[in-house]
Order: C-alpha cells, then sequence, then structure tokens
DNA sequence: GAGTTTGAAACT
DNA sequence: CAGTTTCAAACTC
C-alpha cells in the first residue's frame, strides 16, 4: 500500500526526522502518492453512496449503495493531517493552494473535493467575483463541501490546534495544540498521535494524517521544530485556511476571532463557538483520553510509536479506509465538523473499536444510540438535544432532494456535520474524535437541515451581508414549519419496520432516533446490514428509489417539455405524483410538499398545483399571474382556507414579485415556507415562477436576494442542483441515469441531470458546477 | 390526540 | 404493466 516513497522516505526520516523541515517535505511527498491509492480504494470500496452532485463524476456513480456511506468521525480526524498537509503545500494563495492541494494527493483531492472543490471553487473564484459573498459563501461552501466527503475539515483543524495554541490558548479546548507549547514536546507528540492515529486501525486512512502528524510530532520533539512546524502550518493555514473557510461559517467566526484560527475551526462544528462548547471541552478532555489509549495501542501494535515510517507503513495499511475526521472538536470547544469517509471496511472496524474513542467525546447529544451513528445513516438531527450549538450541520441529500424536509439545525447536537450524499454520507465532525465520536459522532442530521443549509449557503453566496450562520439558522429554523417531522425526520412507522420507503428516515437514508414513534424499527445501526440489504434490494427495483424525488430544475427539463420545467427554477418531481383528490393542493401530493409544480410526467387529476400545473401552466411572468388568479379562484373553491393562507403569507402579489422559479423554492423543496400549516404560500406560488423572489425576501429577509431574482435564482438553482446533484449523481451514478427513464405511465424520474453533470450547468455562479470537473480527475484516478 | 383521507410504495 | 393492497403521512376534527 504505501508508496515507496514513504517507505523510504520513512526510514530514512527517522534521523532526520530531527528536522522538520525534512519531515514535512518527506511526508508532503510520500504521502500523495498512497493517497492516490487510497482514494481510489476509499471510493471504491467506500462506494460513496452518492458522491454528491459534486462527484457527478462517473466514479461516483457506483455508490449507489453509498448513499449509507458511514462516516465515521474517527476515521477522518485523523486525516486532518491532510489538511495540514494541503497547508503545506499550499504556498501562499488560497486558489493556488487549493490547487494544489488537489493536484497532491488524489486522496488530498477527494477530501478536500469536498472542500477544495467547492470550497475551493468557490472561494478562489468568488472572492474575486465577489468578495464579501466570499466569506460567506466559504462556510457553506464548507457545509456543502463538507458534505462531500471529502472534505475534510479536520486538517484544517488540526492546523488550526497548533495555531490555536499558540494563538489563542483560550480557546483551545483541544489538548493538542494547547498541549503542544504548553506540554512538553513530547507530550504533544503523542496527543498528536493520538489524535491523528487515533484509532488507527478503523481508520487505516489516516495515513498521510498520520504522516503529517508524525511530521509534526518530530518537529515538536524539537522545540524549534514546532515552531517551525507551526510556523509552517501557519503559512500553509492561512491558505488552507480559506479552504477551510470555505468549509464553515465558523471560519469567519474564527477568524474574526483569531486570525489564525479561522480556518482551523471546522466550520462544520465551530460554526461559532469559539470555545464555549462545554461539551467539545469535555470532548477535548475524553479525546484526549482517547488519543492516549489509542496511541498506546498503535505504539503496541506498530511498535513504533513515533517513528514516521513505521507510521507511515501503518498508515498504508490502515488506509483502506479513509475517514477524515476534524480534530477540531478538540480544540476549542468549537465545533467541528468532520467529515468522514469511511470505507466499509473501516467503517466496521470503527464500529468495533469506535466504543473507545468515541465516548469521549460523546457528546450529549451524540450519544445516540448506536443508531444513529450509523455510517451510513444520517441521524436525524431531530433530536438533538439541547444543544444547539450551531450544531453541525448535516446534509442529507437525499433527504434534501427529497423532500427537504426541515431540519433544524438547532437540533444538531454536535457540532458535526454530516452531509449524506445519496451515495455518500458526510459528516462533519464535532468533537468526537473517536469511533464513538463517529458513532455518536453522527449528527444527528436533518435532512432537511440540509437541504435548508445548502440553500442558506446558496442564498448566502447570494448575499453576502447575511452570516452565514446565522442566516441558516434561522432560516432553517423559521423556514421549516414542517419541522415536525421535517426538522428530523421522524417516522412514525408501525409496520414497515421502517425499512420500507414508507418509512421517511429510511428514505431519507438516515437511520431512525429517538424522535421517531417508530415501532419495530430495524432502521437503526444496530440492524445496519438489514438496512442496507433493505436498501439494496429496494434500490436495484429501483435505483432511483432513494434518489431525491424532487430534481432540480435548473436543467431545462426538455423531458417535461412544459414551459415550466423550462424555467430555471423548474424542480421537477422525479416521478410526478398521482393525485386524484388533492388537487396537488396539499402534502399529499409529492411534488407539492416538494414545492416544485407537477409536470407532464405527473398523472395528477385536476392538477392546481400553486408551483406549477400539470398542463404546463407554468406560470410564468404575467400568465402567472393570471393563473394565479384563476387559481386562487378555484383554490378558493376548492381549499378556500389554504388561499387565505397563502395570500396571508405572501400575497400580495404574487405575479408581481420576481419571478422566482418555483425551484427557488426548490429549497422549499426542502422546505418551503409553508405556513405551520404547511401550506404553501401563494406568493410562492407566484413566485414560482414569478414572484418567488417574494419568498425568498422573506425568508431570508434580505431582499438582495429578490432584487437580483433572477440571477439568483439561477445561482439558486444550481447550487440546489449541485446538492441534489449528488443524489442524482448517485442515482445516476450510472444507473440513474438509466434509470431516469422513465416510462411513462409510470413515473420516471426526469433525469435529470443531466443537469447534474452538465458542467456547464447553468451559468449560476456558482462554482460549484466546477468543482464537479476537478472531481472527474478523482474518479480518472481509479 | 384520535380518526380520516390521501397517495406513494409494495405487492400480486 | 395494471390493479390491488398496504402503509404512513397529511389532514381534520
Amino acid at each position: 500500500m504505501d508508496t515507496p516513497e514513504k517507505n523510504k522516505i520513512g526510514t530514512p526520516k527517522s534521523k532526520f526526522e530531527d528536522s522538520p523541515v525534512f519531515n514535512y517535505i518527506s511526508s508532503l511527498s510520500p504521502i500523495k502518492p498512497v493517497k492516490s491509492l487510497h482514494i481510489t480504494q476509499t471510493f471504491s470500496s467506500l462506494s460513496f453512496g452518492s458522491p454528491p452532485s459534486v462527484f457527478t463524476s462517473p466514479h461516483v456513480s457506483s455508490n449507489k449503495e453509498s448513499r449509507f456511506l458511514r462516516r465515521y468521525n474517527t476515521s477522518d480526524q485523523a486525516k486532518p493531517e491532510v489538511s495540514s498537509e494541503n497547508g503545506v503545500d499550499v504556498p501562499a494563495s488560497d486558489d493556488a493552494v487549493i490547487e494544489t492541494v488537489q493536484v497532491h494527493n488524489n486522496s488530498v483531492e477527494l477530501r478536500e473535493n469536498c472542500k477544495s472543490d467547492v470550497n475551493v471553487e468557490e472561494a478562489s473564484a468568488e472572492p474575486q467575483n465577489e468578495g464579501s459573498a466570499f466569506v460567506i459563501e466559504l462556510p457553506r461552501v464548507l457545509k456543502y463541501d463538507c458534505g462531500s466527503p471529502d472534505c475534510v475539515s479536520t486538517p484544517h483543524a488540526v492546523v488550526a490546534d497548533f495555531e490555536s495554541n499558540s494563538s489563542d490558548p483560550s480557546a483551545n479546548l483541544v489538548p493538542h495544540v494547547q498541549v503542544a507549547p504548553e506540554i512538553g514536546p513530547s507530550d504533544n507528540e503523542a496527543q498528536i498521535q493520538e489524535v491523528c492515529l487515533s484509532e488507527p486501525k478503523k481508520q487505516g486512512a489516516i495515513g498521510d494524517w498520520e504522516c503529517l502528524m508524525s511530521d509534526a510530532v518530530l518537529i515538536f520533539d524539537s522545540p524549534n521544530t514546532s515552531e517551525t512546524f507551526k510556523g509552517l502550518i501557519h503559512d500553509s493555514l492561512e491558505p488552507v485556511g480559506r479552504c477551510s473557510n470555505s468549509l464553515g461559517t465558523e471560519f469567519q467566526q474564527n477568524e474574526i476571532n483569531n486570525e489564525h484560527e479561522m480556518q482551523i475551526v471546522d466550520p462544520g462544528c465551530s460554526e461559532q463557538h469559539n470555545g464555549e462548547d462545554p461539551l467539545s471541552q469535555t470532548g477535548d478532555v475524553s479525546h484526549l483520553e482517547d488519543m492516549e489509549q489509542t496511541q498506546d495501542r498503535f505504539n503496541s501494535n506498530s511498535g513504533m510509536a513515533t517513528n514516521p515510517s513505521k507510521r507511515k507503513d501503518k498508515e498504508a495499511e490502515t488506509r483502506m479506509a479513509f475517514t477524515c475526521k476534524s480534530v477540531f472538536s478538540l480544540h476549542r470547544g468549537m465545533r467541528r465538523r468532520c467529515l468522514d469517509f469511511d470505507v466499509s471496511v473501516a467503517r466496521r472496524k470503527n464500529l468495533g473499536d469506535g466504543s473507545n474513542s468515541s465516548s469521549v467525546l460523546a457528546q450529549p447529544d451524540e450519544e445516540t444510540p448506536a443508531n444513529e451513528r450509523r455510517p451510513g445513516f444520517i441521524r436525524h438531527c431531530g433530536e438533538a438535544p439541547a444543544r444547539r450549538i450551531l450544531p453541525g450541520i448535516g446534509l442529507h441529500l437525499n433527504a434534501i432532494a427529497t423532500t427537504s424536509k426541515d431540519c433544524k439545525i438547532t437540533k444538531n447536537v454536535s457540532s458535526g456535520i454530516h452531509i449524506r450524499l445519496p451515495g455518500s454520507t458526510v459528516s462533519i465532525h464535532s468533537p468526537m474524535d473517536d469511533q464513538e465520536g463517529l458513532d455518536k459522532a453522527l449528527i444527528p442530521v436533518s435532512s432537511e437541515m440540509d437541504i435548508n443549509t445548502i440553500e442558506n449557503g446558496v442564498q448566502l453566496l447570494e448575499d453576502p451581508s447575511q452570516a452565514p450562520g446565522s442566516i441558516t439558522n434561522e432560516e432553517f429554523n423559521q423556514n421549516s414549519p414542517k419541522k415536525k417531522r421535517q426538522g428530523c425526520k421522524r417516522c412514525n412507522c408501525k409496520k414497515s419496520k421502517c425499512l420500507k420507503l414508507y418509512c421517511e428516515c429510511f428514505a431519507a437514508g438516515v437511520y431512525c432516533i429517538e424522535p421517531c414513534s417508530c415501532q419495530e424499527c430495524f432502521n437503526k445501526p444496530i440492524h445496519e446490514d438489514t438496512v442496507l440489504a433493505t436498501r439494496k434490494q429496494i434500490e436495484s427495483r429501483n435505483p432511483l428509489a432513494f434518489a431525491p424525488k424532487v430534481i432540480r430544475g435548473s436543467d431545462p427539463a426538455p423531458d417535461y417539455g412544459d414551459e415550466s420545467s423550462k424555467t430555471p427554477a423548474s424542480a421537477r418531481h422525479k416521478r410526478g405524483c398521482n393525485c386524484k383528490k388533492s388537487s396537488c393542493l396539499k402534502k399529499y401530493c409529492e411534488c407539492y410538499q416538494g414545492g416544485v409544480g407537477c409536470s407532464i410526467s405527473c398523472r395528477c387529476e385536476g392538477c392546481k398545483n400553486a408551483f406549477g400545473r400539470k398542463d404546463g401552466s407554468l406560470m410564468t411572468g404575467s400568465e402567472e399571474q393570471d393563473e394565479e388568479e384563476a387559481e386562487a379562484c378555484e383554490k378558493s373553491l376548492v381549499a378556500p382556507v389554504q388561499k387565505m393562507e397563502i395570500h396571508n403569507n405572501e400575497d400580495p402579489n404574487p405575479g408581481s414579485s420576481h419571478p422566482i422559479t418555483p425551484l427557488r423554492i426548490s429549497r422549499s423543496l426542502v422546505q418551503l415556507p409553508f405556513s405551520s400549516k404547511g401550506k404553501p404560500p401563494r406568493s410562492s406560488l407566484v413566485t414560482g415562477t414569478s414572484s418567488s423572489s417574494g419568498l425568498y425576501s422573506q425568508m431570508h429577509g434580505k431582499p438582495s436576494i429578490l432584487r437580483s431574482s433572477q440571477p439568483k435564482l439561477e445561482k439558486h438553482v444550481q447550487t440546489i442542483p449541485d446538492e441534489e446533484m449528488p443524489e442524482i449523481l448517485v442515482g445516476d451514478g450510472s444507473p440513474n441515469s438509466a434509470v431516469k427513464t422513465s416510462s411513462p405511465n409510470s413515473k420516471r424520474v426526469s433525469s435529470p441531470h443531466c443537469h447534474f453533470g452538465s458542467p456547464g450547468r447553468r451559468p449560476g455562479r456558482k462554482l460549484i458546477l466546477h468543482s464537479i470537473p476537478s472531481f472527474p480527475s478523482l474518479t480518472p484516478q481509479h
């Protein structure tokens, strides 16, 4: 596994180790090759569920199963090194850095892809384009990226730790970093190692990280080096930081707080907490313990505690799975988001091991029973108990795509963020390093939240002014009226055992958690095998079964033929609805629920979907208004009540406002701003076509969006798509696309994805698309 | 909170 | 592929 280089380096190194520089170099170079390998494996093995849209690249496709990828925090965290590496690699310029990073290691790319791809792109591009926006975007990006498996914020985190130590003592909860300075170098090493190594077994992936760590350690060993190291880190960090920045809003905050730390902070986790989290602290402590343990194990196992070369070997061995965890959690109370990617194997290992570390971090929230942690699934957000730290944000692409239910960020307990792409899930972790952490760490994500987040992210991008974090949160909270379910999906299954698509949790690719009222639930980590098997079966029957129900409309959906579809925003339900009695005006209608108009593919009767009728009356422009009126009339007849609500909400003139395509609402998909009852605001409808802006404005409160409604819309769209893409990808991966097909009768899914893939996606500014290209590089690898 | 309605999912 | 049944969410009271 290991690349020869590493080995070479490793051995000789022992002596050289002393020189920090040497170490770095060695570590860096060797790592690359290795990672690439790993990555490959990882993906394959991991079979990312579906990589995020971003991954549209072919390789991704494979993953259907991946959907349920599991992310374990643990391993990932180890990865931080990557970041560090990146950081190292990265020269000065952010952009450059990013690129470099990608170039560097495939693995790195993967990891960063999340970040870098999205982030980077955004970061690089956006910043240029949009200065202010940039900041905001970054965070979001992070989110998204984070979502992406790769994103490992951790690396940064690691770096951060170091820096933090130097810069922010207070903040740091994280022992490592802090320790370093404070404690003797040796200690630092140990800690570091632990951090990196923690659970090396489980996460073989760690390798690179470890290497770095080891290097770092060495450096630390020599006091001087340590500083140098720091310096390096800093240097690297900044660039990295940017990348990381993209990771999360936290980043911004961090920056504010500490320039150095900034990035470090794991966006995900961090969102803001600068050390505040008690949890984090606890987590840290526990983490330390875990680390120690892990170290011990590691040492015993490898017999080379600090020996870098050996570590490398080990790394190579372990690498099978690569997971990235952000170490952040350790650091400050900040939440860290960690993305974990685990190979199934790794995962299992983790599971086995997991217990150890996890306990440490286990945040209160996290403590979710095993269930939640499940790799494949995202936890429900919901329940995060009380802590709402800004919790990580979990993205559940599926969910997102699907329904977008609301998620509440708040709920997220952990700091971690989990993104679940159809194929894959990414989790950003919080403090929990270890497996448990992983397990536990899996932050319960509410799919909806995720979605929201994403969208928010998008929006944010658009609106620089808003702070990412705040926005998201608020919006999420506000937006999702549904929360009840949506917020975190909770099911109430009685007979399906939560192993059928009837179960929203299952359908969303998340494990059932406490909030669920299900009976005889098998959708729990404990029954992971069963869940996966069932999932496979279902997918075998319908590859798109777990794909988001709503496909973003950005792409012109020729399929539909409807104008509506063409509208940028036009998002459609993949299969279309079959409503008979609800006139597509109630949530019984999936189209409506998803905030999208009905399309040709719908077989509904008496369609009055506010977001767009099946007849194609998607309202656009003036027509929309007219139609709206007509609809209003109709609705009034049909459902006066609803109408009322709608009007109340927005309405005044639906038509007038900016035509936002319903898509936009797409987020809506996720969560429409429905009134608490869930009724879509009429305006929204209008918006759907035309006025959507209103919604946003309302929602976001920021007019900005509105103002540039179209562009923004596009952006949204794109963004959305991106997000969705993943799922699609998943489906698409291969099959999906194929799947997409549709039987006329039945449902078909529009193929969205063309969209996705299409790099050319809409002009939206979102670089995200661009990012996609990057992925390809990865794919090719393998 | 219980009961009803609805339409997707699953089954035949 | 169409029809039927099952299921759980959405909705109503």
